[in-house]
DNA sequence: GCATTTCGATACAAATATGTATTGAGTCGG
DNA sequence: CCGACTCAATACATATTTGTATCGAAATGC
């Protein structure tokens, strides 16, 4: 048939694109925004500087590309973990709190690219406000699932849902980079869990 | 007097090496270190590159310096403020860690730079257990405090002094990082008081 | 099939950063 | 005072890194 297509030898744009991406999202991690270079870039996911200089005006807009990617991935995630955690009836705060809170990404190249993109927003205003906005939407996701789940349990909700949910974000993000740091000393999840116990504790929070 | 000596012009080796420091600090803050160069910090102090490459042997070498100078004066500050909290008698455990929590530097350039020394020790395994000891002073520190404090205060001893510790130190980052990007929605050491509210809670944490 | 276009690799040019060498002013000991 | 020494400023050489220009292979449209 004249209508068979040879078998694709190349890949698309998109590929190499994300191909480009993985290999920044690795860089950055590894060695900062600043510290890392296109050659270092490319060599990881076996490209040379041709296709990133094809597929990326510059840094700033890869960077830009990779931290939409990212934030992306991580929206979607945590609607997804929040829809499923509500739609199964009969879960208590605790249970939810934590299966959300297990839900959040504990991965160490994640963290410290999401870590790099908002010191670069502290440091570039221009951009301060797109992440916070970004973030915006990360805490209006705790937010409403808190909400949801909490419903009744007033005496965590009267202390105000937008601080608790900054506190948690506060907690995950300080509790990474411990658990990072040393490993053997604080597991993942563990601070963001004596947490939910300390908000969650009983009305007679009990002494062994 | 043939002793009288003239009165100095020039500054000593030290005091240069400081404006150095205190350039770095600056540039590293506002720029990260890779992302600062000699003629950046040089120019915030009026210096020369002459000047830099007289006093430090490498990037490095000043990066080094700078850390043990923060660590230095975080560490005297925070061993001060808990000598101080202490001696004044019939404090209340809530008053204390709130003193204690003030003490804390609530200022950008030193948190960014701070933030910069761990991200260094996370990317150079090296550093880490560099860092990471260092680190440990700091939370010693608090387990100490906390530990003085709140002696008879049974039901939080018993959550464990070294995890309420750490609990404090990543909500104190997190915290940071989040007052700097939005200022007006998180007032500096708002979420600290607010975790200390949690710990402290009465036991009956009722709402009404 | 063949011409055109696209994409990625290589080669090249320019900018930027680091570290060394040199120079001259300032300091210290006799 | 005077020589030896110190330190910081300037000038220079080197190394990286980026971005552009060019070229060849591969895909697409007629």
């Amino acid at each position: 048939m004249s209508r068979r297509r040879p078998a694709r030898t190349r890949p698309t744009r998109a590929q190499t694109r994300e191909r480009i991406l993985d290999g920044a999202l690795e860089a950055f991690a590894e060695r900062g925004f600043h510290g890392s270079t296109q050659e270092d870039i490319c060599e990881r996911v076996g490209l040379s500087r041709g296709a990133y200089n094809s597929s990326f005006r510059s840094k700033d807009e890869l960077f830009f590309a990779l931290y939409d990617r990212v934030i992306e991935r991580l929206q979607s995630r945590l609607e997804e973990a929040t829809a499923c955690a509500l739609s199964m009836p009969g879960s208590t705060a605790d249970n939810f709190l934590k299966a959300f809170i297990a839900s959040y990404p504990f991965d160490r190249d994640w963290y410290l690219l999401q870590a790099e993109f908002g010191f670069y927003a502290l440091r570039h205003p221009a951009m301060a406000s797109h992440y916070a906005e970004r973030q915006g939407r990360i805490l209006a996701i705790i937010e409403g699932a808190l909400a949801d789940i909490l419903r009744e349990d007033s005496r965590i909700v009267a202390r105000g849902l937008p601080r608790i949910a900054r506190l948690i974000l506060a907690v995950h993000e300080g509790s990474m980079f411990q658990g990072l740091l040393e490993p053997h000393e604080v597991a993942s999840g563990e601070l963001l869990d004596f947490l939910v116990d300390l908000m969650l504790a009983r009305a007679a929070p009990r002494v062994d």
